[in-house]
RNA sequence: GCCUUGGUAGCUCAGGUGGUAGAGCAGGGGACUGAAAAUCCCCGUGUCGGUGGUUCAAGUCCGCCCCAAGGCA
């Protein structure tokens, strides 16, 4: 028996309405694993389904800040009571969302909280990247953690960082090994055969957000002191328009520059998600989807 | 009509003094354990506008033609 029901797939893919429906047939509510609809006031840029219209219960929707910090970390450790607690409540808990890593960090028993991050030392790193450059970082991680160094590569700095503050900071290597899921799962993905359909899908979801305001979503976020350095920042369809707003690209340009980031991440979305080998695939959301996810989960 | 500058990978363009082409972006594939919508890796044969010629050898020099932009009439 499946306990948990992940539904995943790149974005524009039609997850979310999906995962409503299903959430309607197993009277059960939606654990959202998104690392950028976490956040408040970014609702027409993250495609942020309105939760009061659904009548369906969403989690990890709006819970900080667009100033605030968060990281996976910080997501497991509010995803896992809340699936605790479904499990408890003999509801089928039902992750959906693009973001892979906090997929994994439900899934698998990753363990983060001994290798808390430390920001002085993060940032006495970046000073030393800065002045001795990407080979000096990784070759000094190769002689603290070998394995480590040799699975990252020299250019990939924010992970070559990542590992020396572990080392530096804990005495610990970066933990890959492959460990068992914690939770039984069902893993459906969305995927249009077609390439060119997703995108169009993407572009045409990009014009509708400008036409459902996106222009004074991000204005008001400035307004009310957002800056481009917050790490809310760099969602797409929001980090674009700081080349708008200093005149260096023309609303068209912003446009097109949205879509093609957008298409881009959705690449890589599908580069994650092919990896899970157990993943039941669909063109795009249907009845046999549905009845797969009823199959498994509604047999009471 | 004349003059000028261009016409090179899907797009934007590099390619001293001639030796059959290379970057960025796009596109495709991949990685991913506290920024993950982030970060990073791998993949470039294309009638070098056409056609004659000079040359052992022309994207690169010369002639003519076609197309585009600008200038003069």
């Amino acid at each position: 028996m499946n306990k948990i029901l992940c539904i995943v797939g790149p974005t524009a893919s039609g997850k979310s309405a999906f995962a409503i429906e299903v959430a309607k047939q197993l009277n059960s509510e939606i654990i959202s694993a998104d690392s950028m609809q976490i956040y408040k006031h970014m609702n027409i840029g993250t495609a942020k389904i309105c939760q009061a219209d659904t009548h369906i219960k969403h989690h990890l929707l709006d819970i900080v800040e667009p100033f605030a910090e968060f990281s996976v970390a910080n997501y497991q450790t509010l995803a896992l009571p809340i699936i605790e607690q479904l499990i408890k409540d003999n509801k089928t808990p039902i992750v959906c969302g693009g973001t892979g890593l906090y997929i994994n960090s439900i899934l698998y028993p990753l363990n983060f909280s001994e290798t808390s991050k430390n920001n002085d030392l993060r940032d006495s790193l970046k000073a030393k990247l800065n002045e001795f450059g990407a080979e000096y970082m990784h070759d000094w991680l190769c002689r603290l953690d070998t394995v480590s160094a040799e699975k990252i590569h020299t250019n990939d700095t924010k992970r070559v960082l990542r590992a020396l503050e572990i080392n530096l900071n804990f005495g610990l290597k970066v933990n890959t090994e492959i460990k068992q899921p914690q939770y039984e799962y069902l893993m459906i993905g969305f995927n249009p055969n077609d390439r060119k359909t997703l995108y169009d899908r993407i572009d045409n979801r990009v014009d509708t957000m400008f036409l459902n305001g996106l222009t004074t979503e991000v204005e008001n976020l400035i307004k009310n002191g957002v800056t481009f350095d917050c790490q809310s920042m760099q969602a797409i369809g929001y980090k674009e328009f700081k080349q708008y707003f200093s005149g260096d690209i023309n609303i068209t340009e912003l446009k097109e520059l949205i879509k093609q980031h957008s298409r881009n991440y959705a690449k890589r979305q599908l580069t994650w998600f092919k990896k899970y080998n157990d993943i039941v695939w669909f063109d795009k959301p249907c009845d046999e989807a549905i009845t797969l996810v009823n199959n498994t989960f509604l047999r009471k």
